[in-house]
RNA sequence: CGGCGCGUGGUGGAAUUGGUAUACACAACAGACUUAAAAUCUGUCCCCUUUUAAGGGUUGUCGGUUCGAGUCCGACCGUGCCGACCA
């Protein structure tokens, strides 16, 4: 009896893939297709168990489908540009491009070892100059499309990795990546209108039906579409007027004031002769970066002398303050105070004295008891204390309002977004090159087509802090394009989103002398089935749809939406330990003689923290490597889907991946060391099976049917569930004669081809134990066979006023009557009812009876 | 403060989507095999009454709809994630 070797079998396996090619992309014309594909890792050195979940999560898709008879593409690549690598080499010395290649070299190797099904002669990398000399491509397109321009602009700069920041980089005011506490820049920035195509992006968003809810409604909250109006209110004393936007004109006569952000140009006006109102601007512009303390901070004004008309009554003389709340960057950067019906303006109005007039009642109240204390009412009602409107419901006094408002040229119904235009440069060196040339007479000027790639230079160096493209000697001293004259290189590279925006194109014509192929992109996109960590929701997700209307604007695609469908995967946690000296990680720590968590080394307790996602900053991390040396691939990827399903966090433990092994093992045994011996394989099945026999059979081909139902909805865990009852339906059956051993033949082989998608070595290799040749990736995913599944008998429960009573094997789809005679003829059932009237049966057919009486 | 999600045994979780709650595992305990250990196999394993048989209760709490609720509705409690002054 030989222990199953998983280490060899896996290698042997793995090289004949490789071998034979097994997995290339297929295109057999007449089957359908299927792009599943995993997000590209970024190269930061070696795998981690997050990797290993997402990609045995797509890898049991993707083989699923392919013995499904689809054509599949199951690529895999690098999103390889980034800051880690600049890191290392100012840290060590080391150059990007060699830290990077060395990186891909080594996670290649491990993703190989565990076995995924990828076509690996599609592999690409976002930093090769064959993938970025196609993005700059884009890039011009874009430009000449209107879809990118450069601007000056108020940007977050990071002071640690010294680039700007995308809002949505910016994490309660601190850089997504350094934690640094961001400040406000402005600089000129390359930027993408991601914002022409808000309402497109919103609108795509319902048809995503097989996207979680959840990152849709994030989606629409990020897009922050709002119907209102842009509402002009003249100044006293001089001829400019200061446009607001809101969304509850409605409430416009219980204006009591006007405020703007401290940056609005009037700010700024204003603030030039008045240094009292220069020093509040400043206040909050240092206040305006810290949100945390952003959070606690009082609601403060600063009276600019100003006063604002009322649009329907002059004789209204509302003052204008700068205030702390308003902010620039969304709708007008100004807005009118109704106190009433806004909590931020009511809490204003109390700390300065000004008038709350309630302007919409509630309609569980009257006008007369409904008074404002400490809560703005934001809901709907009826208006009153308004002049014309009052009377009106709100959606009414909306239309009132915008009506006279627009007749009068005073105001203008507008939709505003949240959604900013997306900045894309970085002034950081390992990154694509923005393709511009910027001369003094001619502005700026595309680098033409035929010069491309830009490449980045080799001879750089990071000895001080800033873009080491910028301080370059020579790089970015060339002539113009047009007029010959001396100019100079854009030095800002791509935000790294741009290059993960666009690469699941890339995969269907990976050597295209064209950025893309719009033939082999039409046959391939869109993906089928997209697998990925929800914490790209937004950024990443979004990025992508907008930048694939942009292609289709530029001529490339003609289809919209990138991902049909979406698996947000969980995170792997894990126990965190620590003692007096820091966090420690796993195998550090063990229990001692007395069930104690102690240090291995030192024997000192060590205290227990709940489990968090795997980080190495608390070091409950778990080196996928290890366990795969120590158990097999297989083994990890058994884990990743058993118990959890996939979209939950995943608790990696000990002795649960014991337990996968201990599956492993098992399974192994049942080939290696049958109880007795199986029916040749091929044998057609004898002329009458019943019994024990035939229960195996039926168990079987059930369980074909759940496997397939649940593997279809992603329920791997149920999957994995199933396969283990039939395993124990395998391991009790006894009944050793012909047709015995025929029905435990079929078990067997129906099991290896189960788990064929989950744990694909000992799939392979039992396989061939069973007298097949190989490979097991290209035979047809099994059948169930209908008249197996269907029972001739069920059991169904009878019920007396709901509760259980007893339970009746009954054929199936049995004549309710009959159904409900047998039920009364029960013992149970007439003790139960104890000689009282039945009023009523209601009979479910095949699962349930119910006597209400 | 808002949005979204979650709450089922000691643990991870299952429940045909309104129809027999606790599938499948992990852990624990007992036993078999063994000189011993590992491995393996068998059994017990939500709670209460009772030796068993049997009965009663149970899906965070309270209420509602229904012949029937883990599942639907309302309120509350707890918890997690995300967004945060979005006018």
């Amino acid at each position: 009896m030989a222990r199953y070797n998983a280490q060899a079998t896996e290698k042997k396996w793995q090289a004949f893939w490789d071998e034979n090619k097994v997995f290339a992309t297929q295109t057999r014309g007449n089957a359908e297709k299927y792009y599943v594909l995993e997000m590209f890792p970024y190269p930061s050195g070696r795998i981690h168990m997050g990797h290993v979940r997402v990609y045995t999560l797509g890898d049991v898709i993707a083989r699923y489908k392919r013995a499904k008879g689809l054509d599949v593409l199951h690529p895999m690549g690098w999103d390889a540009f980034g800051m880690p690598a600049e890191n290392a080499a100012i840290e060590e010395g080391i150059p990007p491009a060699k830290w990077t290649s060395d990186n891909i070299a080594t996670m290649r190797l491990q993703l190989k070892s565990m076995g995924f099904s990828y076509d690996w002669s599609r592999e690409i990398a976002t930093c090769s100059p064959d993938y970025y000399r196609h993005e700059q491509k884009m890039f011009l397109d874009l430009l000449e499309a209107g879809l990118a321009y450069r601007k000056e602009s108020m940007v977050n700069w990071d002071p640690v990795d010294n680039t700007v920041l995308a809002n949505e980089q910016v994490i309660e005011g601190r850089g997504w990546r350094s934690g640094a506490l961001v400040e406000r820049r402005l600089l000129p920035q390359w930027m993408f209108r991601i914002t022409a195509y808000a309402d497109e992006l919103l609108e795509g968003l319902p048809a995503l039906d097989r996207w979680p809810e959840s990152v849709r409604i994030m989606q629409e909250n990020w897009i922050g579409r709002s119907e209102g109006m842009r509402v002009n209110f003249s100044l006293k004393g001089r001829d400019d007027h200061l446009t607001v936007f809101t969304t509850r004109h409605d409430t416009l006569f219980g204006a009591s004031f006007c405020a703007i952000a401290a940056d609005h140009p009037l700010a700024k006006e204003l603030a030039s002769d008045n240094p009292k109102l220069n020093n509040f601007i400043d206040e909050c512009n240092r206040l305006g970066t810290s949100e945390a303390a952003l959070e606690k901070a009082d609601k403060t004004g600063f009276d600019t002398g100003l006063r604002a008309l009322h649009p329907f009554d002059e004789n209204r003389e509302l003052t204008v303050f700068v205030a702390n709340f308003v902010l620039m960057n969304y709708g007008t950067g100004a807005i009118f105070g109704c106190p009433a019906h806004d909590q931020r303006d009511l809490d204003f109005a109390r700390k300065y004295g000004l008038d709350v007039l309630p302007v919409v009642c509630p309609s569980s109240q009257t006008d007369a008891e409904f008074v404002i204390a400490d809560k703005a009412f934001t809901g709907n009602g009826m208006i009153i204390n308004s002049a014309f409107l009052n009377g009106l419901r709100t959606e009414d006094a909306k239309r009132a309002v915008a009506e006279r408002l627009e007749s009068n040229n005073q105001g203008k119904t507008h939709i505003n977004y949240r959604l900013r235009d997306w900045g894309v440069s970085r002034q950081r060196y390992w990154g694509c090159p923005i393709p511009v040339i910027h001369c003094q007479d001619c502005g700026i000027v595309p680098v033409p087509e035929i010069e491309l790639p830009v490449l980045l230079p080799d001879d750089v160096d990071f000895d001080k802090p800033g873009n080491p493209l910028d301080r370059h000697p020579t790089w970015k001293y060339v002539q113009c394009p047009c007029c010959d004259s001396p100019a100079r290189r854009e030095t800002d590279t791509f935000d790294t989103f741009v290059d993960s925006s666009w690469y699941f194109c890339r995969y269907a014509c990976p050597n295209a002398e064209m950025p893309l192929d719009t033939k082999a992109v039409h046959a391939w996109l869109p993906v089928d089935q997209y697998v990925g960590g929800i914490e790209h929701a937004i950024l990443h997700l979004l990025y992508s749809r907008f930048f694939m209307r942009a292609m289709r604007k530029c001529g490339y695609v003609d289809f919209d939406e990138p991902f049909t469908g979406l698996l947000a995967q969980g995170m792997v946690c894990h126990d965190t330990y620590r003692d007096a000296q820091g966090w420690l990680y796993p195998e550090e720590v063990e229990r001692n003689q007395k069930g104690l968590l102690v240090r291995r080394d030192t024997q000192t307790p060590v205290i227990a923290g709940r489990s968090e996602s795997m980080s190495k900053s608390k070091k409950n991390v778990v080196d996928p490597e290890t366990i795969i040396s120590a158990y097999g691939a297989d083994t990890a990827r058994l884990f990743m889907l058993s118990d959890s399903p996939p979209e939950r966090d995943i608790e990696w433990t000990e002795s649960g991946v014991d337990g996968a092994w201990r599956f492993v093992q098992r399974i192994w045994r049942m080939v290696d060391e049958p109880k007795f011996p199986l029916a040749p394989k091929n044998m057609p099945a004898p002329s009458h099976i019943d019994g024990p026999s035939l229960a195996l059979r039926r168990t079987t081909h059930k369980i074909i049917s759940d496997v397939t139902n649940d593997i279809d909805k992603f329920r791997f865990n149920r999957a994995v569930a199933r396969v283990r009852e039939l395993t124990n339906a395998i391991g009790a059956f006894e009944h050793n004669d012909r047709a015995g051993s025929w029905a435990v033949r079929e078990a067997l082989e129906t099991l290896v081809q189960l788990i064929g998608p989950m744990m694909p070595h000992i799939a392979e290799e039992m396989w061939h134990s069973l007298g097949h040749d190989p490979s097991l990736v290209n035979h047809p995913w099994p059948e169930p066979d209908p008249t197996l599944i269907a029972a001739e008998n069920v059991t169904v429960a009878v019920q007396v006023n709901g509760k259980l009573r007893t339970t009746l094997t009954l054929g199936l789809n049995v004549d309710p009557a009959v159904a409900e005679s047998r039920a009364l003829a029960d013992p149970t059932v007439i003790a139960s009812i104890g000689g009282r009237t039945v009023r009523k049966i209601v009979v479910v057919p095949n699962r349930v009876i119910n006597v209400v009486v």
